[in-house]
DNA sequence: GTGTCAATTGACACGATGTCAAATAGTGTT
DNA sequence: AACACTATTTGACATCGTGTCAATTGACAC
């Protein structure tokens, strides 16, 4: 395994996480974290060819400490509908916290940087997915509503799972994160159910 | 008065917002606003000091062209808690379209220009305020959820209708306006009222 | 020792914002 | 006509962050 817990590389992935996270991704520049890392600038250039790369890596890299795949299986291993569609929720609900200062630095570059915007989009299409087996989960219950489509019921779970409403409630409307997941599910279950 | 319609500062306003709608906000220079209004780039620091403040004073030259406050004005006129409900909402869906550019690129600058945070801040304010007033106009009809208070509500309209909403909606999913609109009014019923 | 690889060092190009000073209209005033 | 006043232009320059390049250092293997 070349990956070891001290190389350079991951020291640098370490220092983008930190400095990400804790300034909510705000003008995170190469300098601060070949610095925090405690290498020379250059030395980040020579592991990622750009920022944009940087940021993509990092938040694979958070993907793997974090194990998101079994978290994901997890949520999918509940039974029925509804609970589903909660487990769904709570599983993304707390990782969005984890990730969010990368996620923030990644929007910001998406108009500027089309590998950046690549990857955003993949990253959201990968959430979307899981929207459409929580609808599905719904359907196959029969609590789906039955005057949308999948396709609509989907995008209006992705839209209010979306990492800006969480930025929304939680910072500009300064709600805490128990009362954000609740609130989601509430919004959800009268979104999408029947009754 | 001193703004002519043909003044260099009203020129250069027309030409920012005429290229921050078709480039949806994404990317536009000083030197490119200048080219527009036919005039130097420096000629545009004449005028504002700053990218930041040309922004600024960009979105404040819409709502005077676009009559925002009339408008708002209109939508207070509707009788009756849910009539008034989905006025505001008819009347911020039509708004967003026209100022959706200038605030991609407020809300860019957001993270980096202290001026610009404060902007937004108190246009998203006023934005709350229309979402107050529609959910008091909820309570007074006794037609507002009882399991939540006022200011929770308020919070959950305004997200609701963040102009990130209109846009994951309008670009990543590809809804049309007018469903758009039909969704959100849908979904706000849904969110806050009783039954 | 000699290669090899990782990292450092310092310089530089580039694009964008913002500043500055001097030159140049254009407009009226007397 | 000469004058002043204002808006605008022109071109140079400082700054900051990204990204590139080339020469050098240091460590470890054979």
């Amino acid at each position: 395994m070349s990956r070891d817990v001290d190389d350079t590389r991951t020291r640098i992935l370490n220092a983008a996480w930190q400095l990400l996270e804790q300034g909510a991704g705000k003008g995170v520049r190469m300098a601060d974290v070949a610095a925090l890392a405690g290498v020379s600038r250059q030395a980040v250039y020579l592991h990622f060819p750009s920022r944009a790369e940087l940021l993509i890596e990092t938040t694979r890299h958070i993907d793997a400490m974090h194990d998101v795949a079994g978290r994901l299986a997890a949520s999918r291993a509940a039974t029925g509908g509804l609970a589903r569609l909660e487990a769904f929720i709570d599983t993304w609900s707390g990782y969005i916290p984890e990730v969010h200062g990368v996620c923030s630095a990644l929007l910001a570059m998406r108009d500027t940087d089309a590998a950046a915007a690549a990857a955003w989009h993949d990253r959201m299409a990968a959430v979307r997915e899981g929207c459409a087996a929580a609808v599905a989960a719904l359907s196959a219950d029969g609590m789906l509503r039955t005057d949308i489509d999948g396709d609509a019921a989907t995008d209006i779970l992705w839209t209010l799972l979306s990492v800006r409403n969480w930025e929304h409630l939680r910072q500009d409307c300064g709600w805490p994160q128990d009362r954000y997941v609740a609130a989601m599910k509430d919004l959800a279950r009268r979104a999408l159910t029947t009754d």
